[in-house]
DNA sequence: GGTTGTGAACAAATTCACAGCG
DNA sequence: CGCTGTGAATTTGTTCACAACC
């Protein structure tokens, strides 16, 4: 009963609360009501109970009888993801995957904007990608300043990927999601997320001389 | 002693290995003959019990008081890992994300040939990316069947990516990789992994405004 | 002495099952 | 009566701590 205390949210959940939102945006396109645990379970690829156990970690939003308000459940989530105010994007390597990454988050994606590309190439710096600039490396701080709370993105060489990490840390990011093939450290403070492209692959080659299973990545 | 029984290796410890895999790799370029279980925990950024507990699923590989023989080890990982015999890529969508993930596993990772994009746009069948030929998605059946146990990568829009995965499980392909936000089922014996560059964003965003950790995503 | 390999202790996550409420 | 919210039970994963061995 909407005790204040912001309890510590298991990092198992925090994982699926996106599936959840995702599966609450596409409802409430679709004009839908109400959801039971049960279809949210379904449209996320989970089980009700779990369901029900993730989202009474925000607080109880449902109505035992009928279901979950789908816009007042969007609302909650959406606050409490912190996706009421959008946030920055920095990307750090302006090479085929920065660039992907520009694209596709400069597209679809609502509330995370793409501000920047930062490269070390002159042959990059200074142009664009999708309308983004492409940004000389030695820029970042400036960028990142102008863009509080901004996410930063090593989409880097791995030979480079923790250099790069001081310095998106040293001009102030908080966050960042590294898809170098490489270990990241970072001060405390900072929340480092990390995707593996080549890792993937190796996985699924494994199940693959195995008994096969459904797993979820990330 | 060496029991045959290739007993079930927890679903966390596979998403290790290839973590230890690359760092071997690296240790092995470096011509390090042994390694101890610290070492490679470092390497991996893991415990040292975490490390020995993982290697110890596959098998008693190292000596007490030394540590594990690297090329040995290495090769024994290869083994079951499925890496010994290298296995193609089949990569279903040849916009930004597919063209900049036939880069990435084209150039850098060895043992994971790309040997094909599929997509239904006639500007882009016929064409290359990187060397790589962009086929029609009709072909992909026949694309498959060339290539025994490939791996699927589904890089399309969220809409058709069931519909192209149905299609690549119709075709004989086993392992999916999908990178579409959405949902993917697939009949049992197939393994589907997900990887979704939406909700990384999303969970970072959550950390942001809470007391940030240190998460490893995949 | 040094380091592995592993049972036992502990912690996190999942699932069950049902009371509580609309 | 139906569905949520949640303690309790179970399963899975991590860490400890030490015997076994080189």
């Amino acid at each position: 009963m909407a005790h204040l205390d912001a309890g510590r949210i298991p990092e198992a959940t925090v994982a699926r609360l996106p599936v959840y939102f995702r599966a609450l945006v596409d409802l409430d396109r679709a004009r839908t009501a109400t959801v039971s645990s049960e279809e949210l379970a379904d449209m996320a690829g989970v089980n009700a109970a779990k369901v029900r156990k993730d989202l009474s970690y925000l607080g109880s939003y449902g109505t035992r009888g009928v279901g979950y308000d789908v816009p007042y459940l969007l609302f909650e989530m959406s606050r409490q993801l912190g996706l009421a105010e959008s946030r920055s994007v920095v990307i750090a390597g302006a090479g085929n995957l920065g660039q992907a990454l520009a694209n596709y988050w400069g597209e679809g994606e609502r509330g995370f904007p793409v501000v920047a590309l930062v490269d070390v190439d002159p042959a990059k710096v200074g142009g664009a990608v999708s309308g983004i600039p492409v940004r000389h490396a030695q820029e970042m701080a400036a960028i990142v300043k102008d863009h509080q709370g901004c996410i930063g993105v090593l989409a880097t060489p791995a030979e480079v990927a923790q250099e790069v990490a001081d310095q998106f840390v040293a001009s102030g990011v908080r966050s960042l999601l590294n898809f170098a093939p490489a270990l990241i450290t970072a001060a405390p403070g900072v929340t480092v997320r990390h995707v593996d492209l080549g890792l993937e692959l190796q996985i699924l080659s494994f199940y693959a001389q195995r008994e096969p299973r459904r797993v979820a990545a990330s």
